[in-house]
DNA sequence: CTCCTGACTCAGC
DNA sequence: GGCTGAGCCAGGA
């Protein structure tokens, strides 16, 4: 799924840009909501994003991830998967197993790389945080 | 400065 | 009901 034909340089000053808390960085304010992540529980790049203000590209959460193992203190981004639940960035950990071995750890069980009743230990930084 | 990619998500086919 | 296309922002080459 290649992103062809790209819409060129549209960037019009996006209306949005919602800095959240005023960070210098929209990353900082990812971490910051990861690290509030309570134990045993898990939440979407879109919940993320969206309490960020960014929830029109969860992408950049996913992103934020990538530099995180790069901070300190260091981001559980194994409780950061997809809106289905799905380990997808299990992949891209220093090794495979390790995202949901956390996880089970903490009580989450995990199948088929996918988090059971994520709905269950789904955590929203907008409605908890809130 | 320009182009691309990327751990997502939604909508359309 | 599964897959493809398209949109988003930001950082790196």
């Amino acid at each position: 799924m290649q992103r062809k034909a790209k819409p060129k340089a549209l960037k019009t000053k996006a209306p949005g840009r919602n800095r959240a808390a005023g960070k210098d960085s929209f990353f900082e304010s990812v971490y910051e909501v990861v690290r509030l992540i309570p134990k045993g529980r898990a939440t979407s790049y879109g919940a993320i994003a969206a309490y960020l203000g960014t929830k029109l590209s969860a992408r950049m959460v996913g992103w934020a991830m990538n530099a995180a193992g790069n901070v300190t203190p260091s981001v559980p981004a194994h409780r950061v998967v997809n809106r289905n639940g799905m380990l997808s960035g299990k992949h891209h950990f220093p090794e495979p197993g390790l995202m949901e071995k956390l996880l089970k750890k903490e009580g989450i069980k995990i199948k088929n790389d996918t988090i059971v009743d994520f709905e269950k230990v789904f955590w929203d930084p907008s409605r908890e945080l809130l």
